[in-house]
DNA sequence: GAGTGGTCTAGACCACCCA
DNA sequence: GGGTGGTCTAGACCACTCC
């Protein structure tokens, strides 16, 4: 059970103390320095272990000011009704419906382009990976309170979208499923596919994921009967997101 | 849009490489000294980068040998009706519906204690965080073909489970839902939240989890009406795991 | 034994914050 | 200006693998 890497024991130590309360929430940890002399290692190996607690989301780093232990996260929730027509009609896309419930203020900026479908779209989309693969790409990046909080990439075929409102930056009341209804596509179901993974430096930057927070992933597909009519791939920081699922018993 | 730190210009360059094909799945990568030189850094830089490579799952390390770009990675899948009363009359409890979709061998090891509720399963359970706040805990570790995948740790209110089969190792067919619904309680509806964080050492050392993989984190709760009946924690790799949601449009 | 990945040390430099 | 966190270098050592 012993560890023998120094800064595995030296993050369970500080650990144990922050949990114990002899530094509370908002706290300052002791300094690189006096840890260094404290457990008598080097700075690098210090550095391993906060790391180490960072990413696990106990303790955050201010540059110039010190380590600091973190209050509780801010959770900002999926509820299952964000998808409900009810919401669609009355008015509120998805991303507006999660702003009402959290009371933040959205904001979102859209690029609009022609693209190739990546394989896992092809897929969905029922689209040849050898063929055309075309599509009509809305990237958006989604704001709250002024914080970058989401990414979203949706995919939608041409013989759907082109020339239609879905290819303009405002979808209009309602959002994009909205529009898909009033096309005649009733939208029947969604899938998700929800799956972890560390950011990429840009996503990192652009969330403003602290060192080592995980990025959730959401595949959704929505599909009119058996049709899919778009793919969305979603990346939003572990820290700021819960994804709440309701499941009936039958 | 020019990155200063070195290292995540190595990663970007590697990373491209990959796309790119220039290393294929399961192919070697040059070796630390070769990147070293070539990048003219020092060996902590490139460990920086590949580290990074590895958090995002495309790069995988084995002692002695050498960094390979990762296979796709084997998916375990979460479905909708594993949590359905059909999946427990027909004597299977949710792992092992899992199992039975994925074909691989399921095994588990569980351990029951008495012990106190967390503050968050307090407040699902509906106990008095300041009072009483004893539970039967079902701690279990769950592997597919040997390998440690699933970590779930089960609270259960004392005067429900108290002297049942539930505190018992073997729960026996249909696992601990379907013993619940003999005893009277009827499941009606499971909420599962799903958040993502870096895992504790110890998680990581039991899940065996490459370097800098987050850990899925659903915290599911079983509904009798309109009463909670067991709150259960269940910590992932998502390097095997994704969860798949189905939900209505009403 | 030579090569590999992984970690630790010691020392340096930078950007940032605060007095 | 002195302290802070963050990163890079250079060199060392260990465990592991392959020959």
């Amino acid at each position: 059970m012993v560890q023998m890497r120094p800064w595995v024991e030296i993050a369970e130590e500080l650990r144990r103390e922050i949990d114990r309360g002899v530094y509370g929430p908002g706290e300052r940890l002791p300094s690189g320095s006096e840890l260094m002399s404290r457990f008598g290692v080097a700075r690098q190996t210090v550095q391993n272990a906060i790391d180490q607690l960072r990413a696990e989301g106990l303790v955050l780093s201010v540059a110039g000011r010190g380590w600091f232990v973190s209050e509780r996260k801010p959770i900002v929730r999926l509820a299952r009704n964000r998808l409900s027509k009810a919401e669609r009609t009355a008015g509120r896309g998805t991303f507006m419906s999660d702003a009402a419930a959290g009371k933040w203020k959205p904001a979102v900026t859209v690029k609009i382009r022609r693209g190739q479908a990546p394989e896992d779209v092809c897929s969905y989309l029922g689209l040849d990976p050898g063929g055309e693969r075309e599509v009509v790409v809305r990237d958006r990046v989604m704001c709250a309170d002024g914080e970058v909080v989401q990414l979203a990439v949706s995919y939608l075929p041409v013989d759907v979208a082109a020339g239609t409102r879905l290819e303009e930056a405002d979808t209009g009341p309602g959002g994009a499923y909205a529009r898909l209804e009033e096309m005649g596509f009733e939208l029947t179901h969604f899938t998700e596919v929800v799956s972890a993974r560390s950011p990429r430096p840009r996503e990192a930057e652009l969330l403003q994921i602290p060192f080592g927070f995980p990025v959730i992933q959401v595949i959704r597909v929505a599909f009119a009967g058996d049709r899919a009519v778009e793919v969305n791939h979603i990346t939003m920081s572990s820290e700021r997101y819960q994804l709440v699922y309701q499941i009936d018993a039958d």
